[in-house]
DNA sequence: CTAAAACCTCGAGCCACTGGAGGTTCAACC
DNA sequence: GGTTGAACCTCCAGTGGCTCGAGGTTTTAG
């Protein structure tokens, strides 16, 4: 039997995030000591651990909810599994193109950076010509 | 004289973001009719496109407070500007990096998903398997 | 003059946690 | 058995950067 703080440190998480998980449903309700502590077995373990893969791949917790909802009816087809990790794979995709504009235009402000007073530094200047805008209008997209 | 619904179309900003820079100090209050109706200049539309800009380059709004704050005062180094977008390209290449390990794993999960039954699935099965796991406990870092 | 589009304020909600206050329980050691 | 002190508990608030909605007012075109 796990205390929160074990399976905090065995899994890498956070003893407050479990109790969140716990919170949102993605963690079911653990048993108690008499004292009103929690405790935890291995299928908890697992759980949390998939979880927390999950999310270190980026998944949101609602494709985890979908994920862990597939995974605990394994007669169901493969298909929403695959297509949720597509989803995922086109979001990194999108998010690393986008990156990687931002990186040439970084660069660039600070090569041509002149090291001499704010008025001569192309990192504003660049910043405040409209015309260098990128010309999409869609933010950053965290 | 531009309404706010103008500025927002000329910037590609939504209305309400508009007023949230208010509230939160990146925009000046502007002038108003009797009506009470914001009514901006150029100026405003200036400041507000350096601020889109930014945005779009991944600068968080503290940053670009502080990049505000040199650019209206041009005498002052440039050495702080270069530090800012310094800071901000790092942390563009280490988002990049992470999102590439995060693409390999992807492509190799949805390759080899078998396109049968959630029980054989390897989608499913990666993210159960603790041994796959990253070996660091960072978490994705959005 | 009227209709409707655009504006106003205020407040809440989103995601995925994170931190803190203030109090209780557990485990180890003497 | 008593005493620490680390770990646990609940509850609430805050983060960033918006975004939406309700319910009401102003502006503008016809």
């Amino acid at each position: 039997m796990l205390t929160i703080g074990n399976l905090a440190k065995r899994t890498g998480t956070k003893v407050q995030t479990i109790r969140y998980y716990e919170q949102v449903g993605l963690m079911p309700e653990p048993g108690r000591t008499d004292g009103g502590q929690r405790r935890y077995g291995d299928a908890e373990l697992d759980r949390l651990s998939f979880i927390r893969h999950a999310r270190q791949l980026g998944f949101s917790l609602d494709a985890i909810r979908e994920l862990l909802d597939l995974s605990d009816h394994p007669a169901r087809s493969c298909e929403e599994a695959d297509a949720i990790a597509r989803r995922q794979l086109k979001q990194v995709k999108q998010r690393m193109a986008r990156l990687e504009l931002l990186r040439v235009e970084l660069e660039r402000m600070i090569e041509e950076c002149s090291g001499g007073q704010a008025a001569d530094c192309r990192v504003l200047e660049v910043l405040r010509d409209h015309a260098e805008c990128l010309t999409d209008h869609e933010g950053i997209g965290t």
